[in-house]
DNA sequence: CCGGTCTGATTGTCTGATAAATTACCAGCC
DNA sequence: GGCTGGTAATTTATCAGACAATCAGACCGG
């Protein structure tokens, strides 16, 4: 059976008001009309209204300014996420998956790393230091911070943007088992970051491939 | 100089609800506790509550029943990138990172795809037919259906989901200069197609990838 | 031309009320 | 006992009206 229900008056509004923005083909910073003719026009009240703009703004479709009106947004991922990230823990996603995805993900841009890196030396100058501060991480939590650091500014090296965005997403779903890092693994890892680093400055993708691969792999032998 | 804003009341609502649900570790069909009790405790009236969670249940954070309650809700990829969905066009994320991103993206998991399928020969009967159906297709619209979902069957292939809903969303970015693609480019198109497939049942992942990475990039030469 | 002020428009927030949906409970019947 | 039906309580959904906060632009004096 299909369990049938009144759809809501504002989930309605905030339809309408997307197809308004479409139809009348309005883009980033063009103006809406205000909430009370919104209101008119749809033939609801202006909380009704209120509520359909005020949920498309958590998702950065429209933006509201006191005293001026509404707008269209800008949307971008980094909203997205940001919003999403906090629900880490109750998205159930395989760490398996989890895993192999960043695997992808990551070496997937070594090549074009190791290109920027030829280009540009001060990449490799930052990954270097970074991978130098592992000797001196004290405690997990600062260490955990480090390779987080680490690894997104692997991805930034590549200069690609929705990339970044999505390995931070994955990131956070992937905290959840980050904190069984064992002390013994800390050596491992602090080696392997140097390594990763060096190969990549000697344009050898192949073998920085293998050996970012083993490292983030190396987390399945903690899995259940 | 740092834009300085008063802090909407229902902004901080959202976050100290989503505070909330963290900080006591609740999940997924948790019960929340009632507007009223939730501005009371929050020391706003229930008005700023409600727009907090609007906003928080159409991102699917939270889940409210009429006569029922509050809830914590189930977040899904889809969810988002449904809402997203219209605003095609309005993002500005460069095309030249779209396309590299999905040249990562789609070759990346072109060895788990072939390895996936030398295991379930289903997976090369349902890419074959895929690839088949794009001689058949009559109108533009049709034919990027069809290149949607022969893109998207690929990635499934890969087993990894989280990669199969980050390339939704890259094609909702996708879509804009999609529509450029001119007739006579159909037919290199549906060549590319089944070479790819017969490349990845041989099991010769490295011509794929250079198969894959020359269909994808194709597109650079339509940026303007 | 410049700076300050005033004013109208618009969103932000509150209060109080009614409608609609769901659940819990209880009486009554077989 | 177990089931049925109805009723009351709880909770969200929606409305109306009001006032405060904020901003853009007009207006004005120097």
């Amino acid at each position: 059976m299909q369990t049938l229900r009144r759809p809501k008056l504002r989930d309605q509004a905030a339809e309408q008001i997307k197809r308004y923005i479409v139809s009348n083909r309005l883009g980033p910073g063009d103006r809406l009309p205000t909430e009370t003719q919104l209101a008119e026009s749809l033939g609801v009240s202006r909380l009704s209204v209120r509520e359909a703009t005020k949920a498309l703004e958590f998702l950065g479709i429209v933006e509201s300014k006191t005293g001026v009106g509404l707008s269209v947004g800008r949307i971008d991922m980094e909203r997205v996420t940001e919003h999403l990230g906090f629900h880490t823990g109750l998205l159930d996603v395989d760490p398996q998956q989890l895993i192999d995805s960043r695997v992808i993900l990551e070496t997937g841009v070594l090549p074009q790393v190791a290109r920027n890196m030829a280009r540009d030396p001060a990449i490799a100058t930052e990954l270097r230091a970074l991978a130098e501060r592992f000797r001196v991480a004290r405690d997990l939590k600062s260490w955990i911070e480090l390779d987080i650091r680490f690894h997104r500014t692997l991805l930034e090296a590549s200069g690609l943007q929705p990339l970044v965005a999505f390995g931070d997403l994955l990131h956070l779903f992937f905290q959840r088992f980050r904190e069984s890092v064992k002390r013994a693994e800390w050596q491992v890892g602090i080696e392997s970051h140097r390594r990763l680093v060096e190969w990549l400055a000697a344009g050898r993708v192949a073998d920085a491939s293998r050996e970012l691969r083993q490292h983030i792999e190396s987390h399945k032998e903690r899995l259940p």
